[in-house]
DNA sequence: TCCATTATTGAACTTTTGGTCAATAAGACC
DNA sequence: GGTCTTATTGACCAAAAGTTCAATAATGGA
């Protein structure tokens, strides 16, 4: 029936045997990504394939178990969304550290706060914390000590003593507060108001981190209030 | 054999038969927020109803569908937690809008920022949208109206006109910030930096709202930066 | 063109899971 | 204590969903 269709319309045969193993796996892989990311990691075998025009016995030729392809998208996703180059920006000497912070976020912001990675992200973290805390570990021993040495420079203090808890939060915040944007946009399905068009998070970013960083100067210089 | 073990070590028989409706339909209400809230909407009837001690059946005797029980879980989570005194409080006369928004957001963090709610907030806007939508127009229809004229006022501008985009992500970001406490928290299972003890996160909250009363003062007056 | 490899499939198995129902027994009332 | 109501249960059902496997057929190489 599907073949006699394809013939008669002339549309091209399905041409779903046989593609080689690696383009394959590839596929599936991005299939999964995205299919787990819209419903999680319950979302059922038959509909992944079903999407990806096979059958779903197919990917256990793949994958041996649910949980073996569970586990490479969340490796997939985190290696494709996490950039060791922010370490070699926010380590840049040519920036000042406002146009460093705004630069490093802008691009953070262009490669987590995507439909796929904040969703998996956040499944993750409901469930085995899988991404959630490599994640989070790579932004506390990678980012946030580079983050809150941009911030002292930017306050003029030259200190290299372990960050006070008030600081961390502080830049917490700033953090927090750009993430949401994602959980807005992403999770909740809310628009953004975003202040220009085209539409763009640039200038809601640049808007966050000034903001940021002018009160830790006021809280983190020296009459700063109590 | 349970019995046995119950009667030989002289504890309290299982007791578990024949409670009243209201009760019980309480107690079931309650243990599903707290079991839906930790497995998502997903989890199984019959390990809810194994952690109540009571069987998996009972429990279409109190609702005829799942679907049934995840909506009162969905209507009681909601009610339990926003509280209609927030829009008087923010409407107060004699407080100073610093203290306003303090205050706002203490008691709003109290109730929101908890296990049950972020957890079901998030698990809902992830699939249905079905309390994360309510939670939202709340938000944006009663509250936000309100806290950026609180933020007028203490920038001392004299405007009724709507708010800009600029203004209201400026807000989104402090809003945004404190939130992602509840996500980092309930979510992803990290620790806060809490900058005092005994653990509390009023220190956290107040600074974030003056870092964003502070910006919004230098971003919104006359001689604001671009 | 034939063959060997292996990507792909259909049928079937098992466990899980939402849901039904008739039978049971706890407790209230007389 | 007897009786009636109904909260509670155990047995059962059907569909969903992960997994297995033998059979099939597309493709690359000889």
């Amino acid at each position: 029936m599907e073949l006699i269709a394809n013939v008669v319309l002339d549309k091209p045969p399905a041409l779903r045997r046989r593609m080689n193993t690696v383009d394959r796996q590839k596929q599936i892989i991005d299939g999964a990504i995205q299919f787990f990311a819209r419903y999680g990691m319950d979302g059922q075998l038959r509909n992944l394939t079903e999407e990806l025009g096979i059958t779903h016995t197919l990917l256990y030729h793949y994958f041996p178990t649910k949980d073996a392809l569970i586990k490479k998208v969340y490796q997939e996703v985190f290696e494709r969304r996490w950039k060791t180059e922010w370490e070699d920006l926010l380590d840049d000497k040519t920036l000042q550290p406002e146009a460093k912070l705004n630069a490093f976020y802008l691009d953070y912001s262009a490669s987590v706060l995507t439909y796929d990675f904040v969703r998996i992200l956040i499944y993750s973290g409901l469930s085995d914390h899988a991404i959630s805390d490599r994640f989070f570990e790579s932004l506390r021993s990678r980012l946030i000590p580079r983050l809150i040495r941009e911030t002292r420079k930017y306050c003029q203090r030259n200190t290299r003593a372990k960050p006070s808890n008030r600081e961390l939060e502080l830049l917490m915040g700033l953090h927090g507060g750009i993430f949401y944007i994602g959980i807005r946009r992403w999770i909740y399905g809310q628009a953004i108001y975003s202040p220009v068009s085209p539409d763009t998070d640039e200038a809601i970013i640049r808007d966050r981190i000034y903001s940021y960083l002018l009160s830790a100067q006021n809280l983190f210089t020296s009459s700063a209030r109590s």
